[in-house]
DNA sequence: CGATTTTGACCCGCGC
DNA sequence: GCGCGGGTCAAAATCG
């Protein structure tokens, strides 16, 4: 049930976590029953304006099984007290650039597992990829936007010789500045290919420079649906997978794999399955629908999220929001029957 | 047999 | 202009 995911996010004894001067949230959830903490998922908001955090999922018994059986029950949340380990994540500024930032992350991030946590520095991969990207979606789009047959056409004129065409294409692209909100983010996986709720066609998969791990490029199978997404595996810590999602759904999660997908990870919930619990990565991808829309989620600072003054203050009391409170912020929103389930309500904006 | 993956070719922007 | 690297295409191969 979405509302009592709400409502244990907001009943955590683990308010005075959150410190003045630390805009970096912690969430852990144990994807497992009870007993046997199995698979833990750890949600780092490194710093909630910047929409950047770093997802990291732990296999104690290390099959994927395990989190396809297990429960989903969040445990936790608060803040690193300590920043005594970095790591690296990636963001989406204001204008949708992935950009790399350093955060600082709990040593505590190790629950299970016990295996040698090494530090993750940046990444090459993905920090080179910032400046590169930017004319990948020049590119991309010109490709996208038209169709195939439109692409083949352009390539037949540019073989005759013509250069007038090419000049069009430049000036389409310069009008193209508008770019697609990218979402980037790691997660501790051995499966490179995380399932997220949606559908995938791989397209592509190309050599990363300086390192063995191949970059792999998936397209939404949902028609005319202009979402991608890549998957790499980090060659600092291969245990490590990089995924970055590119534009926004135009359609819900796949009825039938919404709730296969919900009913393999958490049998409990099988009359109202959450997909914050069922598919992580969906709930990124609401995180970007609030990144573009976000006077419709964010008060004065990014979600809402006013600093305690001093321990005792609750930041969950003061983002509580009723039901109604909830429809009315998001009933715009194109995604609202998913964000409703999804989105903790820490995440919205205070009713004034 | 349709859907998906694989993989080499190709395109494009960028730096030198 | 050229080479490099990232991203995409599309035919062939493979899968279910």
């Amino acid at each position: 049930m979405a509302d009592e995911i709400r409502d244990f996010y907001y009943h955590q004894p683990f308010q005075e976590d959150i410190r003045l001067g630390y805009n970096n949230l912690y969430s852990q959830t144990r994807v497992g029953d009870s007993n046997d903490s199995s698979v833990v998922q750890n949600i780092h908001m490194l710093d909630p304006s910047f929409m950047s955090y770093t997802t990291t999922h732990e296999f104690l018994h290390g099959s994927s099984s395990d989190y396809a059986n297990s429960l989903g029950k969040p445990f936790g949340f608060s803040a690193p007290s300590t920043p005594s380990d970095q790591a690296f994540s990636s963001i989406i500024n204001k204008d949708h650039d992935v950009k790399p930032v350093l955060g600082a992350i709990n040593n505590n991030d190790v629950i299970v597992g016990g295996g040698s946590e090494t530090p993750v520095t940046p990444n090459s991969s993905i920090s080179n990829s910032s400046s590169n990207e930017a004319a990948a979606d020049d590119q991309d789009s010109n490709k996208s936007t038209n169709n195939t047959k439109k692409d083949k056409e352009v390539k037949e004129i540019l073989e005759d010789g013509e250069d007038a065409s090419k000049k069009e294409n430049k000036a389409k692209k310069k009008e193209k500045t508008q770019r697609p909100p990218k979402f980037a983010f790691m997660t501790k996986s051995e499966v490179d290919h995380l399932e997220d709720g949606y559908r995938w066609r791989k397209y592509g998969q190309k050599a990363v420079k300086n390192s063995p791990y191949p970059r792999s490029y998936y397209r939404c199978t949902s028609q005319k649906c202009p979402v991608k997404k890549r998957v790499e595996r980090s060659y600092q810590d291969p245990s490590i997978v990089i995924t970055t999602y590119e534009g926004q759904h135009n359609h819900h999660l796949p009825s039938t794999l919404r709730g296969n997908v919900a009913r393999m990870l958490n049998p409990s919930m099988l009359s109202s399955p959450s997909p914050l619990m069922a598919a992580p990565q969906a709930f990124h991808q609401q995180l970007m629908n609030m990144a573009q829309m976000p006077h419709q989620f964010y008060g004065n600072n990014a979600f809402g999220i006013n600093p305690p003054t001093n321990s005792s203050s609750n930041m969950y009391n003061q983002n509580v929001i009723t039901q109604h409170e909830l429809h009315q912020q998001l009933q715009f929103s194109p995604d609202y029957g998913l964000l409703q389930d999804m989105v903790p309500s820490m995440f919205l904006k205070q009713e004034p």
